[in-house]
DNA sequence: TGACAAATCCCTATTTTCAGGGATAGTGAA
DNA sequence: TTCACTATCCCTGAAAATAGGGATTTGTCA
């Protein structure tokens, strides 16, 4: 029997895994998380086998959620999902962890398939996933994969624009001066590849770096 | 025997709200559709009594078949669907003919409640739609919520810019002049209360106003 | 028909961003 | 001990956005 903990911040979606998960011999559900947080508590008090991972989610998101799991728990499986066919996402949730990867646009029958491929101690991804996975290696390599991560002052920066602080505003709520702020900015810009402000926070929204 | 029919661009949903009505004594799923087009399709050839409909599809959105599905065939009960806690999705979905709201993060039993009231002939939205149209009517009236809404040609405008075009590629783009253009980017600051384009860029996001 | 909203166009002046250079100091890894 | 990365600071000039006015046309709906 294999245990499966379903983290998603929609009750909806919990609730629609776990009747199609109720069909399949073998597979049973053992508990549900609304963030990452709640996963990691539950992980640790219950066993579990495989954990779906959103990977979008508030409080503790899935990133960072399979990060500490699999720093406790090595036997734990982590089967990441989302909706967006960023590689970002999906780089982000292998590098940290997971086993595996699928998109919330493919059907019951790869859900299943990854749970049991998972479990076996295999690794597990979605075509789509794999075709994402491969045009990205080979394009551009692990060099360039680094560089486009933002520090974390770039994150703050990055959070700022959002709110439409101006570069001036950003620099007096950082302490720091107006030409630093333009030099986060520019790297920004360079890092997620936009034109000006506003492909920026697009690009960021796209990458799931702002909520 | 209440026919329903699922509209969504994630098959994933879709095949975990068809497990969970399976074991719902009296509701049928009687067919699918990943957008707007295919369940008025699928409307017209099959007879369906309620329609799960979300409102960000590709295609078509869950607003525009609404709309059409209300013109057409005045029996179909609608019910919205989404993920956002936006009163602008909620109010555009109930005015275009919708007869039930409920939000992704609410659970099975909302769901299936939602259902047979509709399917009865009466209005449903979850509590916390209940909430948010309440506080939305004491906050501002029907006057400001026409002028929130964008035109089409605002929500092109928006989506150029989005994308990272300027006033001028912008006017280029859609042959009208750069002023046109500008008017236009004021009137979108000014209904979705942004200060500069970051903001706007945001705050779009935030209602579900770009993918 | 008359009010109203949407879409179009125009202007000036100020602020902000963007592109393009350049530089220093600290940290941690190879 | 270099090398890479982060974070910090500086400058200029051009391009773009923003605030503040104003205006016309078209179509819809009461």
């Amino acid at each position: 029997m294999i245990n499966v903990l379903i983290a998603d911040d929609h009750q909806m979606f919990i609730d629609g895994i776990k009747a199609l998960l109720r069909d399949i011999p073998g597979v049973k559900v053992v508990g549900e998380a609304s963030n990452g947080k709640e996963a990691i508590l539950h992980c640790n008090s219950t066993a579990v086998d495989v954990v779906i991972m959103d990977v979008n989610m508030p409080e503790m998101d899935g990133v960072e959620a399979t990060k500490e799991l699999c720093k406790t728990n090595k036997k734990i499986k982590i089967l990441g999902l989302s909706m967006h066919r960023d590689r970002h996402f999906i780089a982000d949730m292998l590098k940290s962890g997971a086993s595996g990867y699928i998109l919330k646009n493919t059907g019951k029958k790869d859900l299943v398939d990854a749970i049991h491929t998972l479990h076996s101690g295999e690794a597990y991804v979605s075509e789509e996933v794999n075709r994402i996975l491969l045009s990205s290696f080979l394009k551009d390599s692990a060099k360039y994969e680094l560089n486009e991560r933002l520090s974390g002052r770039e994150t703050e920066v990055l959070e700022s624009i959002a709110i439409g602080l101006t570069t001036l505003e950003i620099g007096e709520k950082l302490f720091i001066s107006k030409n630093t702020v333009e030099t986060h900015r520019k790297n920004l810009l360079y890092k997620l590849k936009a034109k000006n402000t506003a492909e920026l926070v697009n690009n960021a929204y796209k990458r799931g770096l702002i909520n």
